[in-house]
DNA sequence: ATTAGATTGTTGACTTTGTCAACATAATCG
DNA sequence: CGATTATGTTGACAAAGTCAACAATCTAAT
């Protein structure tokens, strides 16, 4: 049994829970930010205030796609930006109130769906894959 | 600590699944499948001939994307189609000779990448991971 | 101190993925 | 048979991801 079947089991699993998320976004996503503005607010809702570059290295997209989609996430008010006093450069992105309100909704919505998917299978399944996947990806991890 | 972290960490390990996969694409993705057609190529290689709905069920894609995804792999050799006998809505697409060689190649380095991942932890993890996102997602599991 | 180089973030232009509705054909069921 | 449902294709679009160029700023070497 080639890796290839982990691979293959992972893609089906994030895209089942993505179209479950999405089958729901109507009732809760309030805010339209759709899954990648999700993304990122949970990701600021769990490290705080960050520069844009620790962004995204957190979300292992690239510097242009999350520069646009920040934009529209202060646009509607989700988010802030600063520019960091030490470094003329870097801009810290942060959640507003409004925008951990949008966190909050998103947060209880994804973890009812995680828990249903989850729900069949043996007790600790759950907490056994978080920690795997914290040994995989928990650290920043950048080899350059 | 919400369920929304391991989504997060998933999201994270898939991404730089990804990542790693594209660094060395040039190398070995001859036929310059992409993601989108190496994740078709390997399903067919794992489970043999099937209809395109039910290609549609286990990759969790919508069924057009995966019409126009097939039409390019056929047109490039490594897919087949051929009209069911007993329905002749059905369309069976089957991975060709070629489309073989194409799996070969893309497995062997998805298994390495993997593997390297997983190099730094405990072992048993992988086949632990395994076994979790099968029990997740192993079988067909519509809810239809 | 000045300049060469690296870092940070933005923008432009583009490709790939994903989504949704309309449709033609074929099967199924009353 | 006729109504309904399933299968796959196409059109039209939206969202996500990629790559290169750029201005501004910091860092470090001379």
């Amino acid at each position: 049994m080639p890796d290839t079947s982990l691979a293959i089991l992972l893609d089906r699993f994030v895209r089942r829970l993505h179209v479950a998320m999405q089958a729901q976004s109507a009732a809760f996503d309030s805010k339209r930010v759709g899954p990648g503005g999700a993304i990122i607010l949970l990701t600021l809702g769990e490290i705080g205030e960050v520069p844009m570059h620790e962004l995204t290295t957190c979300l292992v997209r690239d510097k242009s796609q999350l520069s646009r989609a920040v934009q529209v996430l202060e646009a509607k008010g989700l988010v802030t930006r600063r520019q960091s006093e030490t470094d003329m450069r870097v801009s810290l992105v942060a959640l507003t109130d409004e925008g951990q309100d949008v966190v909050d909704a998103h947060q209880s919505v994804l973890a009812a769906t995680i828990d249903e998917m989850f729900a069949g299978l043996p007790e600790g399944q759950k907490v056994q894959m978080h920690s795997i996947l914290s040994n995989l990806v928990g650290r920043p991890s950048s080899e350059a």
